[in-house]
DNA sequence: ATGATTTGACCTCG
DNA sequence: CGAGGTCAAATCAT
């Protein structure tokens, strides 16, 4: 929490900086810009951080994960996040898993056969929602990816909401009988992010043949499978936030002219792979959230970032003491190549 | 031609 | 009866 109040009086600096300098900076649009970029990412980051600390804290003592828990508490993932908050020109394109794990509790009963159809209601079943940033710029209609790919099958007008909801089916319903579904919803009071609900596993993922997200090998299978896995109910969708990160990495963000109705499809990555069932993915995205991404429009300051944590985490989630997590290792080293190349670019 | 999206109608639950 | 969820024909994109 400190890290947080630190970040808040770093805001506040940069305010009063900016206020004293305004007349200097008055005729320099490109210096106010980036001031105001920065002001607002620091900003933004509180706001995630804030909401990240209660989430996560919230997911990981309710998931079964008592040593991620410990390490969660243990590791400075505020400070990640506050060497994340980059001042990276963040807001632009930051698309991140920034939010809420909400595990509704199926207590209801399935809901009585109907003539016509099955259908289940609010409440019913495993609802997961998600709160996931929207890119900051290019199409804001476009919704989140999430690794998997959805068919959009409704929208509709929500009583009390500015925004339609959409409705999501997997694309693989058909073939593989995947019931997975998700609402896309953006959140009135902050239309930069979508709240995403989840209903229902995919299945089309365990299928061998599925054609979107290759299953485990059976090596990585044994390996993950052994370790402690969030119970059914509290599953976040495995792929979804892994490829968020994926997502993260690969800017993969439409430019504006680019018209919704077009496939938001989602090429899997390799990266998914190594992920594998992974709450890793989730807690990836979630820490580092925040840390901000290369926008197109520039605006880094070069801030180190310590994925550390983050990887130590994900360790004691999944490997249970074994150190040999290179599906990590070939991650974030993909992010310092990312960087890399962008880096040289300037 | 095929598959995805749009959108008005329909269905069910509360 | 209204709100939310889904269907399915029409339309669009590739």
């Amino acid at each position: 929490m400190e890290e947080t109040i630190a970040t808040i009086l770093y805001g506040c600096t940069l305010s009063k900086e900016m206020e004293s300098n305004l007349p200097n900076w008055a005729n320099q649009r490109d210096v106010l810009l980036s001031k105001t970029e920065e002001i607002i990412a620091v900003f933004s980051n509180v706001k995630e951080k804030l909401i990240i600390n209660d989430v996560v804290q919230e997911w990981l003592s309710t998931s079964g994960h008592p040593q991620a828990l410990e390490l969660f508490h243990a590791t400075d993932h505020t400070a990640t996040a506050t060497t994340g908050f980059t001042v990276h020109g963040l807001p632009q394109g930051s698309d991140q898993m920034t939010v809420s794990h909400a595990a509704h509790d199926s207590t209801r009963v399935a809901a009585a056969s109907s003539s016509q159809r099955q259908r289940t209601r609010t409440g019913d079943r495993d609802r997961r929602t998600l709160r996931v940033g929207a890119p900051r710029m290019g199409n804001l209609e476009l919704p989140p990816e999430d690794g998997y790919t959805w068919r959009k099958y409704g929208q509709k007008e929500i009583l009390g909401s500015r925004f339609p909801r959409a409705y999501y089916r997997c694309t693989h319903q058909k073939l593989y009988h995947c019931p997975a579904k998700k609402q896309v919803q953006r959140l009135d009071n902050d239309p930069y992010v979508f709240e995403v609900t989840y209903r229902s596993q995919h299945t089309c993922y365990m299928s061998a043949t599925a054609p979107t997200v290759p299953p485990p090998s059976a090596e990585e299978m044994t390996h993950k499978t052994t370790t402690t896995l969030p119970p059914a109910p509290l599953l976040l969708p495995p792929p979804t936030s892994a490829s968020l990160s994926g997502h993260w990495l690969s800017m993969d963000i439409k430019p504006q002219g680019d018209q919704a109705g077009t496939s938001y499809t989602t090429t899997p990555f390799d990266i998914q792979r190594d992920f594998g069932h992974g709450s890793v993915g989730s807690l990836a995205s979630l820490v580092t959230a925040g840390v901000g991404d290369v926008g197109p429009s520039g605006g880094r300051y070069g801030r180190e970032i310590d994925y550390q944590p983050v990887v130590d985490m994900a360790d004691a989630m999944f490997n249970s003491g074994s150190s040999s997590n290179t599906s990590m290792d070939k991650i974030f080293s993909s992010i310092d190549d990312k960087w890399d190349t962008a880096e040289k670019k300037e």
